[in-house]
DNA sequence: CCAGAGTGTTACCCCCCGGTAACACACGTC
DNA sequence: GACGTGTGTTACCGGGGGGTAACACTCTGG
C-alpha cells in the first residue's frame, strides 16, 4: 500500500466535515439531510458516507464531539466557585451560554437523542450530561451516587435548563444573567444546608 | 341539500378517528403516518384528509385535545390542597400521572411543538401549559402574573418534569410516589414562605 | 324512477431521503 | 510506463412519505 493521506489529514477532513455538518444542523434543525450536509461541505455524498459508514454514525460523531465539549464546561463549572451557591450558578450558566451559541445543535442532540434506534453504542447525550450532574449533586448532599435523588434531581434540572433555555432563546424576555438568577433561585432552596 | 349525516356524527366521527391517531402515535411514536393512521381506524387515507385537511391539521387537533385534557386537570390540581407544598406535590403528581398513562402520545406532543413550521395558529403545548402553571406561581407568590420570574420558573419546571418524567418511563427506579417526592422536595425549596 | 350530495375506495403522482454501484482522476512504487 | 490505492464524481435504486384525482356506492328528496 502506498499510503494515501498520512491520517492526520484524514481525521482534519473529518472534522471539517463535522463542522458542515454542525452548519446545516443549525439552519435546517433535525431534519438535516445527509445531501445538504454534503453540499455545504463542498462534496459528495459517497464521502460522507465513506467517513462516516451511515447516518446514525455521523449523527453518533456530531454528538460525542458536543457532548465532550459541554462536559468539560460544566465539569469545571460544577467544581470551580467559591460557596455552593456560586457552583450552582456557574454550571447553569454554562449550559446556558452553550445553548445560546450554537441553540439547533442542542435541539438536534436532545431529539436525536430521543430518536436513537436503541443504539446504546453511543450513551445519550442526555444520560450522559444527567451522570455528570448526579456525581455533582451527590457529592454536594454527601449521597451515594446512585442514589435515586441524585439522579431524579440531576434528570430534572437538566430538563429544567433545556426547557427555560428554550424559551429564553426563541423570546429573549430578559438578558441571560436574569435567566441565570432566576433558575438558581428556583434550584437552590433544594441545596440550601438547613431545612 | 340532502343532509349526508347529522352532524353529530361527523364530530363523533372525528373523535373516533383521533382515537385511532392515539393508537399509532402510542405505538410508532411521532413517526406515526397517515396511512398507518388511516389503517389503524379501518378507513383509508382520503377520508382523514376530508377530516383534518393535512397532517398539520391532524396534529393540532390531537395536540389541542390532549391539551385540553391534560390542563383541566392541572387546573384542578393547582387549585386543590389546602397547603402550598401540598398544591405542589399533587400538580406534579398529575401530570407525572398523565404521561405515565400514555407517554408516547406525550413524546410526541412536545416533539410536534418542536417541530411545527411556525404554525402559530395552535398555541403549543408547552406554551399553554407553562402559561397555566405561570400564572399558579404568580399567584403563589404575589407577583404580577408577567413577571420574568413566574414565566421563566413556570418552563423550567415544565421542563424539569418532562425530563425526570421521561427518564423514569425508560428506567422506572422507583414507584411513581417517590419520584413525586423527589420533585416536589426539588422545587419547594423556592416556594417556601421564608428565604 | 331519477338527480345529487355525501361516503367510501383504488390507484396514482411527486418528491426526497438514505444508500450504493460504477466509473474517472491523482499519486507513489516497481 | 504499467499498476494499485485512494479520492472524487455522476447517476442511479428502492422505499416511504404526503397528498389527490377519479371512480363506485348509497340513500335522500322530488
Amino acid at each position: 500500500m502506498s499510503v494515501g493521506v498520512p491520517l492526520p489529514d484524514r481525521t482534519k477532513r473529518r472534522e471539517v466535515l463535522l463542522d458542515a455538518a454542525d452548519q446545516v444542523v443549525q439552519r435546517d434543525g433535525a431534519a438535516a439531510s445527509m445531501a445538504a450536509i454534503a453540499a455545504e461541505a463542498g462534496i459528495t455524498k459517497p464521502i460522507l458516507y465513506r467517513h462516516f459508514g451511515d447516518k446514525g454514525g455521523l449523527h453518533a460523531a456530531l454528538a460525542e464531539r458536543h457532548t465532550e465539549r459541554l462536559m468539560y464546561r460544566l465539569q469545571d463549572a460544577l467544581r470551580s466557585g467559591r460557596t455552593r451557591r456560586e457552583r450552582v450558578e456557574r454550571t447553569v450558566d454554562a449550559y446556558l451560554a452553550t445553548i445560546e451559541a450554537e441553540p439547533e445543535v442542542y435541539r438536534f442532540l436532545v431529539l436525536s437523542a430521543e430518536a436513537a434506534p436503541s443504539s446504546v453504542q453511543v450513551r445519550s447525550f442526555l444520560d450522559r450530561l444527567a451522570e455528570l450532574l448526579a456525581q455533582g449533586i451527590a457529592s454536594e448532599l454527601a449521597l451515594p451516587d446512585d442514589a435515586v435523588r441524585a439522579q431524579a434531581w440531576a434528570r430534572g434540572i437538566v430538563g429544567m435548563v433545556q426547557a427555560a433555555g428554550d424559551w429564553w432563546l426563541e423570546r429573549r424576555p430578559c438578558p441571560r444573567a436574569e435567566l441565570t438568577a432566576e433558575l438558581t433561585d428556583l434550584v437552590w432552596g433544594a441545596f440550601r444546608v438547613d431545612p
